[in-house]
DNA sequence: ATTGTTGCAAAAATTTTGCATTATC
DNA sequence: GATAATGCAAAATTTTTGCAACAAT
């Protein structure tokens, strides 16, 4: 692993994205912090959601509409998109290992790194708008 | 459902979709068809896809290093993307219905209208290639 | 001093769209 | 003839990158 130095657009970034449950996309992010941190640039803050990712301390969740999006809890639980408003929900808290393929896929010769769940529908929040 | 002509691109596209298991991008379509259709624009292929997706024809299944990746089975199946190569395999063939949190988000609100069971990690040939 | 980090803007890359032309009905 | 479909190129978006300036070790 490459020698990181400290910085503190690093942890504004990465504590941005662990203190929301809205798995956020970079552009939430940089969003976020740009009032606070005005010289922030997007490309940091890419940049940063790619060392996280290498490291393992974020996990993409899916892509909505283009962006992609990603969660600071990177104990694998199911999610639910909103095909409406595209905002993505925790489904349950603990790893969905039921009904699991691993073991078929290790037999096969695949090497499983990770499982993800996803549900995609309707938001209560749209189903009440009647937005679909 | 707006009204639909005839059109033998059209066919192309959906046939070239569904005549893989590739699980092709929009782009892998295209290339598949241009030396055929030589006048077959990519702008064609991405509305097509569109059209394909409204009418439920086909599915979305990940995106891949920025590529959406669709599917013309679009029987619920889990799906296996390679971290390597960015091959996406299908996995099993039939419904992924146990362990399943469809109930849970009823009782929560949620409409649910799709589930998609991913698996990441290195497939056969990139582990034999000792790509990764 | 050396090496990592960032801002900025340009570049890549995917996807969408406007409009004139062509095909289907 | 009316409307749908398409080619083409431009535009819109997201993401990456080159480079000079700055910060951390």
């Amino acid at each position: 692993m490459a020698k990181r130095n400290y910085s503190s657009k690093r942890n504004a970034i990465y504590n941005a994205i662990c203190s929301t449950h809205s798995h956020p996309s970079a552009r939430w992010v940089y969003d976020k912090l740009k009032p606070d941190v005005p010289d922030l640039s997007l490309g940091t803050v890419y940049r940063n959601i790619a060392l996280f990712k290498e490291e393992g301390k974020i996990q993409v969740v899916c892509s909505v509409n283009g962006e992609e999006r990603i969660d600071g809890n990177t104990s694998p639980h199911p999610h639910f998109v909103c095909n409406c408003c595209g905002n993505v929900y925790d489904v349950g808290t603990e790893s969905d290992n039921n009904s699991d393929y691993s073991s078929e896929l290790s037999e096969m010769g695949f090497a499983v790194q990770s499982k993800y769940v996803l549900y995609y529908g309707i938001c209560p929040e749209c189903l009440k708008k009647n937005l679909h």
